[in-house]
RNA sequence: GGAGAGAUGGCCGAGUCGGCUGAAGGCGCUCGCCUGCUAAGCGAGUGUGGGGCGAAAGCUCUACCGAGGGUUCGAAUCCCUCUCUCUCCGCCA
């Protein structure tokens, strides 16, 4: 969210960023709640004053066994106006609240204004995109006939849109989740946490998934527990209402965790293999640092998530989200996109973004400079390091051979006992 | 699941017949003094959110002692509900 005292000052420039972000949101009714706020404010710190001032002289007047039933009558009708306003406050500060809960982020400047994915410029490319001599086949097909890839019982276990790895394609999978760890722990300074991958609605509410994306998530029946749509989530919220130490920022984090996601509303949209599941794996990488550091982090943390694919010799391009794609809570995103070649197309594999104290606001996560009084907010990223099951995509894909084989990446065999090929069994 | 205990400031820890307690004391931290170095010592300061005034420094009001309600002129202190933590027993990977 927004700051409630930049967004009162700074009407016209919220309305333009709206605009360009394609919303549509009238801000007459947030002003009008506002200025009401206030004064009921001013009155009721008023009348505060007055019965605290009161409260204390009839203290002291009764030590001195004097008569104060009449100022005690006086004040009964002043605590009668206070608990009314004491009702009242909250419903306008809560309305208020929610208005200022759908101001989605001001973009940073070096966004591109824009309508849809298609005005997003591509940043760079790396890689170099493989000739093939035959017809490459789309990462389902070859993984159903390596037999490690099972669509169709894992709809019969649970229902479509999830997945059933079988040997070697279990085995990469794991094999990719702790190559990613490795390298963002031991090259790149992460600290790996694990967190609970069911959350409150308090830690859902802080990284913004709820109220207003309720329809996305898997909820516990009967339990106040969410289970998590990405690591962003719990780890974010790791330092919720905490004021950090100047000198411990930047905090990084990797986190592997599974990802839940209803994707409601995409029914028909990449229903066939693991592209667009229920349930995926993903090591997500989430910072914290001071604002002056944010932009510098966003390049980093990009950078750390593309060095995944370097390693894996796998060609991607870089692209930079217009105002009209960018997330709601984003000030800049990157999108890392992965060449697919058995489908032709460059994929989603890595989203990177920095919210600025956007997520922090909400969050509550603060920090102390070491000279200077108060708190500031903190800044906070993440992006994916990587998606693991679109990187297997992405491996079987681009490494697959004439005869059905697929040619395991050089730098993950380490941690495959060093196989060097998936084969039929 | 059964039986108890507890939740106060960055930390430890006072505060129980309701009334200068935003909160004693200690530790830590910051600044200053002192000191060949280190250690110690002395002095001052040291919460957060929201208002008002001010160009600013700052001044001032208000709220906050796990959360939410209640009683009262007045609640960290009394009552109710909830959450969490700890101990013992049972159960369990």
């Amino acid at each position: 969210m927004l700051d409630l005292k930049f967004v009162r000052s700074n009407l016209d420039l919220i309305t333009d960023m709206l605009k360009n972000r394609g919303y549509d949101l009238d801000l007459s009714r947030f002003q009008h709640l506002d200025k009401k706020r206030r004064s009921i404010l001013v009155r009721l710190e008023d009348l505060r004053y007055q019965r605290n001032k009161v409260s204390d002289q009839i203290a002291a007047m009764k030590k001195d066994k004097e008569d104060v039933s009449s100022l005690i009558s006086e004040m009964k009708t002043v605590s009668k106006e206070i608990k009314g306003m004491e009702v009242d406050l909250p419903e306008i500060a809560d309305e208020l609240n929610k208005l200022l809960l759908v101001i989605p982020n001001i973009p940073h400047e070096s966004v591109v204004i824009g309508k849809d994915a298609d005005d997003n410029p591509v940043i760079r490319m790396w890689g170099k995109i493989r000739n093939f001599d035959f017809t490459p086949l789309p990462h389902w097909e070859i993984g159903e006939k390596l037999h490690i890839l099972d669509f169709s019982r894992a709809a019969k276990i649970a229902r479509s849109r999830f997945s059933l790895q079988r040997g070697l394609g279990a085995t990469i999978e794991r094999a990719l989740i702790n190559f990613m760890l490795d390298i963002h722990t031991r090259h790149h300074g992460y600290i790996e946490t694990l967190p609970p991958f069911l959350v409150n609605s308090d830690t859902m509410t802080g990284t913004g998934q709820l109220p207003k994306f309720r329809e996305d998530l898997f909820k516990v029946e009967g339990w106040d527990l969410f289970l998590i749509p990405t690591a962003e989530v719990p780890v974010t919220n790791i330092h919720r209402d905490e004021i950090l130490s100047f000198d411990t920022l930047p905090i990084r984090y990797v986190s592997y965790t599974p990802c839940f996601r209803s994707e409601a509303g995409s029914y028909g949209k990449d229903t066939r293999g693991l592209i667009r599941q229920h349930q995926f794996n993903k090591v997500e990488l989430v910072k914290f640092c001071c604002p002056e550091d944010s932009e510098k982090e966003l390049e980093s943390l990009t950078a750390d998530a593309e060095e995944i694919l370097q390693r894996l010799e796998l060609p991607y391009r870089v692209v930079s989200l217009c105002t009209g794609d960018l997330g709601f809570s984003a000030a800049k995103t990157y999108d890392i996109e992965v060449w697919l070649p058995g489908q032709q197309l460059f994929r989603e594999i890595s989203s990177c973004s920095n919210f600025t104290d956007f997520q922090a606001r909400r969050a509550n996560i603060r920090f102390k400079r070491k000279e200077g009084r108060g708190t500031e907010l903190v800044h906070t990223l993440n992006g994916s390091g990587l998606a693991v099951g679109r990187t297997l995509v992405a491996i079987l894909e681009n490494y697959q051979q004439p005869d059905g084989s697929v040619v395991i990446p050089e730098a993950l065999r380490p941690y495959l006992d060093g196989v060097s090929i998936i084969k039929r069994d």
